[in-house]
DNA sequence: ATTGGCACTCTAAGTAATAGAGTGCCAAAA
DNA sequence: TTTTGGCACTCTATTACTTAGAGTGCCAAT
């Protein structure tokens, strides 16, 4: 099944039409657009052919065509050009990186955020946990008489904490005793290897002291698992409320997007460098009329995360790839820099 | 503008029609709902009147009636009767309360969430933070070689913490110095008073280490401003979508809740006890389709945030209303349990 | 292989007719 | 004076029908 030179440009022009008016295209107006010569007549003639072949759809007999996904999918992986970014694109991304504290959480929420402005769609950064990432510390601080916060430090610079209430008074030994403890057994061991079953291990070896300090036991492992779950920041989902062609699934989208395990679903399983999906390509029936555009970005020379987006189908692929990869690329290097410095 | 017992009866059939079925309601159907013997005409002639003085809206000549904003008004203020939470209702939100760790960031997150499944709207709850709440404990935690996560304690039992670049390097005799040095400053301070000015001139003090410990001052300057702004939880935003009568304003609905200012605007400004306001009685253009019912909680004898909800105008409040009360009751009691322990 | 011509198909928009719900008003009844 | 049945009236929602226009498919001529 291979597609002509002229097959190709037709149904490139086809694609970008369509994804700049969102009206199916007709062949008198390819006629006057495209750069060689060829009358509507031949041009519907080869429409029919790429019809034929499943690149087009028609929304009924006397409209214009669109293109399938399969249409979709053709052109993006082999006549697209992307559109590099200019020069005041790249400093926009750039100064959003720019910043002087790169408290991880905060730049994932940020560049969500951003990206999500760009591309005038749904997006989502996730922060994943390697199996290398081991516990770098844990603290516990007084926040009250029976109030304990306890923290993690991953060696990934993901912080997190827990207000835990215990049932004995808290002084400083008993901090202290605890905190020593605590990092003894933890600290430099992998964050997925610490289950329920390694706190029960851990529990018992506090002898008499194991019901008293259960509590902090327990929120070691609720945060590590938190951790370990990794972090998924959604943002700009009511930008999807703007295309009409979705106005049927956006309720089902926004609420499947809610779930933080739809998003792990589709942005961190599998293994891939550069995702795309088109509308029915994808598996669950809120996606169908929409398109996933995802990848991931590498810190320490390993997948750390990812960055996609959710939109229509009908999405302008050749501008929206590269700031995805550019995003990446960015967020990759500011967290990079923090672990290197940290590590 | 007195309203007959008769008045009364019919209006407030109307209204409780109204939220039921979102039909416009006619004579006919109340002439043989109501308990009280009345033909379609007399009813009609009551309408009337009752259209006449404001009460009722007409969407077409031909149509049944509406309640106004003021209708709505009046049914609530007067002749509504809440109907009150059955037992299991009550064990339902007891249960959601009844937690070992009453963190209260996710105790307030997980509120906002269950109280929009009960209601089938978007809801919202706030912390906010009383003059009265003062710094109980700084933090300083090493996270790295350049890296210190500096964490402020409330006595209101918010915590927050921020992930902050520091050029030297960071050793635990440097932390203890800041450490003391920060507690010493801000303990016992109301977080209010802590503003830039008063970071700035905390600054001078440290002399020639002023500029090394600049980033943590503005850590902590910023730390305290966002426990001073309060804290939101928005939860069910996606429910909004289900009404009907919604579509034309629920974009511009979502992104207004997205702001944490406009969050502030509507739960927590102004002194209230209990706020109902309906439609066009909101300021807002984006809410003029929309109802706000909100009210607060206690914590210490004082104001400590807000429970509230957004959805239709049609909202069943005789139900609405003493849930939303009885939430925010249990709301003030838990964290009071955690306030009390503490203090 | 390409093209102009033409009949064909389907949609979108506009018009007209109809049924039905609900009202307003009036004169009669209570 | 209030209530009620009766009835004409109004407006919507639905359906049917028409028409203009866009675009196609196919064929015969180039």
């Amino acid at each position: 099944m291979n597609l002509s030179q002229r097959q190709q440009r037709i149904l490139s022009a086809i694609v970008e039409n369509f994804i700049k008016t969102g009206e199916p295209v007709g062949s008198k107006l390819l006629s006057g657009q495209l750069e060689f010569q060829a009358s509507p007549a031949t041009i519907r003639s080869e429409m029919a052919w790429l019809f034929d072949m499943g690149f087009l759809e028609q929304p009924h007999t006397s409209a214009g065509r669109v293109p399938s996904h399969l249409g979709y999918r053709a052109y993006i992986d082999s006549m697209m050009t992307c559109k590099p970014l200019t020069d005041a694109e790249k400093n926009e991304i750039n100064s959003l990186f720019n910043v002087r504290d790169p408290d991880p959480d905060k730049l994932l929420g940020d560049a969500a955020e951003a990206l999500s402005g760009y591309t005038n769609c749904a997006t989502v950064t996730s922060a994943i946990t390697p199996k290398t990432v081991t516990v770098r510390r844990v603290e516990l601080i007084a926040a009250g008489m029976g109030t304990v916060v306890i923290m993690i430090i991953a060696t990934n610079g993901i912080i997190r904490n827990k207000v835990c209430r215990v049932d004995f008074k808290v002084t400083a030994e008993v901090l202290e005793f605890f905190t020593k403890f605590a990092n003894a057994r933890l600290v430099g061991r992998s964050i997925d290897t610490i289950t329920n079953d390694y706190i029960n291990s851990v529990s018992v070896t506090l002898g008499e002291y194991s019901r008293m300090f259960t509590p902090l036991l327990i929120a070691i492992y609720e945060l590590c698992k938190e951790i370990n779950d990794g972090q998924y920041y959604l943002s700009g989902s009511t930008k999807l409320l703007e295309y009409g062609e979705l106005s049927q699934l956006v309720h089902d989208l926004l609420v499947m997007l809610e779930s933080r395990d739809n998003l792990h679903a589709l942005f961190d399983s599998g293994n891939y460098d550069f995702k795309i999906l088109i509308g029915k390509e994808n598996s669950s029936m809120e996606l169908s009329g929409a398109s996933i555009v995802a990848t991931h970005y590498e810190v320490g020379g390993q997948k750390a995360g990812s960055v996609g987006l959710i939109g229509p189908v009908r999405l302008d692929y050749a501008r929206i790839i590269p700031h995805l990869n550019y995003f990446a690329k960015k967020l990759g290097e500011v967290l990079e820099e923090t672990y290197e410095l940290d590590n």
